[in-house]
DNA sequence: CCAAAAGTGTTCCGTCTACACCCATGG
DNA sequence: CCATGGGTGTAGACGGAACACTTTTGG
């Protein structure tokens, strides 16, 4: 290999990983305790180190996979972290990403092997490091994109109600909105579709089912809730 | 040094710098000539790597200033960049940041020395790399912020008319705006503050000079354009 | 005296918000 | 038969967009 810069000092590079589900009409991360020194047994967001073969958006999504095994997850980088003493065994700079996953793809066991768990994202407790500020980031990150952009599907089932997308957007922006006039903006949005399906396991007059058509909205891809 | 990681590859960290003046009229970006190997005589955005002893935000800010003598100023993080082949020599991920300065005060003599050039944001050469993706990431962020952020003042000299605060403004959202609708929504902002100054070097009649007040806004930080 | 930029209000229209009642069904 | 969640429309308020003329003065 050549070596043009080889008087500059490496770091290590790790990613770590905001995962988000939506759970009982609460908006929640996964994060457990922490397995390595330094800072065992702290709480942790998930995550791991860049391989030298793999891009950053590689490293994160391999990470979520090893812990999940989903693939094809909708990920975005948050940013880098880089203070100097953010890890106290040695300089470590870190990629945050997040990620949108629907809870009912991770099964309960796989996730209990892997020690972590839903935590509701008003209760997060005090994490290693800077976990908490990547945290934050994310969110804000997240709750200015779920205006604009059609990720709410990706917390969710292939199918759901209205209901259900309601209180999720409820959950994510942290306040309730109008029944008639959130089903009105999307009434206007042809991609979310209307099945033939009903949904009786919440009420017993029965929900309609939706789905969202990537097909349709790529066509005319305008979002706003 | 106690080495928990020991196992894991390090990489070169480097950031680059998307550095945005407002000069006539237009909104630009320093970009200069790559002045080592690999890539030598590219464009190229003006960047540096990252020592041991700094956080990335302090390696911006320190690139920034070798360029260009500041400090101080506006800088936001735009984001990681890490293709593997991203560098032709070797594995280097880079944090893209981008900075606002008021061309005033950078010195024509000093940007010659470092032979880096003002280019308008919609003339943009080739570049290097992935720094014309760093520079779109870069546009779209700073974009997003002008209209809620009080940023437009960071690319205009301490004082200023309407005029040009709007020519700046319509630089960087790239379209024209209506001069009583703007005005209108300036004299809503009391922490725009006319001042009893008068410019005559652009108009015969004279234009007020305003100026951004940082204590009023902080008690009320609310924006809007 | 005129060219060139500064400065100034009103009307209209579309969008967002507030708001209450009937429906279907399982238990 | 009633409790529970599903589903529907309208009116009024508000904010954004369109729009044209007067003022000042250096050359």
């Amino acid at each position: 290999m050549t070596t043009y810069y080889k008087e500059f000092q490496k770091v290590l590079l790790s990613v770590d990983c905001i995962i988000f589900g939506f759970d009982n009409n609460k908006l929640k991360i996964l994060i457990g305790r922490r397995q390595l020194d330094p800072g065992r047994g702290e709480w942790s967001l998930y995550g791991g180190f860049v391989r030298s073969d793999e891009s950053l958006d590689e490293a994160a999504n391999r990470t979520l996979f090893e812990l999940t095994g989903l693939k094809k997850v909708y990920m975005r980088q948050v940013g880098a972290f880089g203070s100097v003493d953010r890890d106290p065994g040695e300089r470590v700079v870190s990629v945050a990403y997040y990620a949108l996953i629907n809870v009912d793809d991770y099964a309960d066991k796989q996730r209990l092997e892997h020690g972590v768990e839903w935590v509701e994202v008003d209760k997060i407790p005090t994490m290693y490091s800077d976990h908490n500020e990547m945290v934050n980031r994310a969110l804000k990150l997240m709750r200015e994109k779920i205006k604009t952009r059609p990720i709410s599907f990706q917390l969710l089932p292939p199918l759901f109600t209205l209901t259900q997308l309601q209180h999720l957007y409820e959950a994510v922006i942290g306040e309730e909105v109008d029944k008639r006039n959130f089903r009105k903006r999307i009434k206007e949005m042809d991609y979310i579709e209307k099945t033939e399906l009903i949904d009786k396991t919440h009420s017993k007059r029965g929900a309609a089912l939706y789905r969202f058509n990537k097909k349709i909205f790529d066509e005319d891809p305008n979002f706003k809730l």
